[in-house]
DNA sequence: GTAAACGTTGACATCGGCGTCAATGTCAAG
DNA sequence: CTTGACATTGACGCCGATGTCAACGTTTAC
């Protein structure tokens, strides 16, 4: 398929496509006048990719996924590269989280200070 | 006092400072020479500048502050509008913690699913 | 007089993923 | 032949705060 329909089919823009492709994370075909070609596989594969940068990978993190799929494992996170990681990620997401709060009680703190009647949840 | 030693005293390059007054949170007097002049209490106004930019506000959001101190109030956070974005910025602290803590989850679950070995603590 | 240290303005680079425009090629339908 | 939908590559824009360099003026100390 062409790259217009891999991008209905997986509502990724063509504009993503060609950046993911550029990245090296995508290989396509290409047909004798230069249109990428695209097989079915890269349905799943772009869906892989998608799925990971909206839980807030980067696309350089989905890397080892989109290669664990591609050699032929079921799920792109049952390679051990994949789930290096997911824990680098957690672990990631666990500092984010603990820099928030720390935020958040500092902000509550002045808050309650410059505003006495102020009452703050949490 | 010229930029170098405020920029010493307040810990914050001269290049953020030239900044901060671009974006009118600083105003500077002129020597006949060109050269920025600073009074003691733009060293309390960088300061609070800087503390809030630390806790993650923009620097737009640091400009009712800066005007609270300048209107004379002993804290940039007594005025009326300093105390909104006080709140909007715990709001927005906890939408963004709410976010990480359902991509943890997310990230979590699909680690259990794809290596059901790895134990999560949570 | 001259070097060192400081000041000035202006402009480009960074980071990441993508929108968007430009200039141009390809192909199917009328 | 022409139109329109689709494809190609390349490049700039964005967002925010700051680093950094350039090219130049000022002051201080020797």
């Amino acid at each position: 398929m062409r790259i217009g329909e891999l991008a209905e089919r997986t509502g990724v823009s063509t504009r993503s496509l060609r950046y993911y492709e550029q990245h090296g994370l995508l290989h396509a075909r290409r047909t004798p006048n230069g249109y990428r070609d695209y097989g079915e596989d890269d349905v799943r594969l772009v869906s892989e990719i998608r799925a990971l940068l909206d839980i807030g990978f980067t696309l350089e993190e989905t890397r080892p996924f989109v290669d664990c799929l591609r050699r032929g494992h079921s799920t792109g996170g049952s390679c051990a590269e994949s789930v290096e990681v997911y824990e680098r990620k957690l672990a990631d997401i666990d500092r984010e989280i603990r820099v928030l709060l720390a935020r958040r009680a500092e902000v509550a703190a002045q808050l309650a200070q410059s505003c006495p009647g102020c009452f703050v949840r949490g």
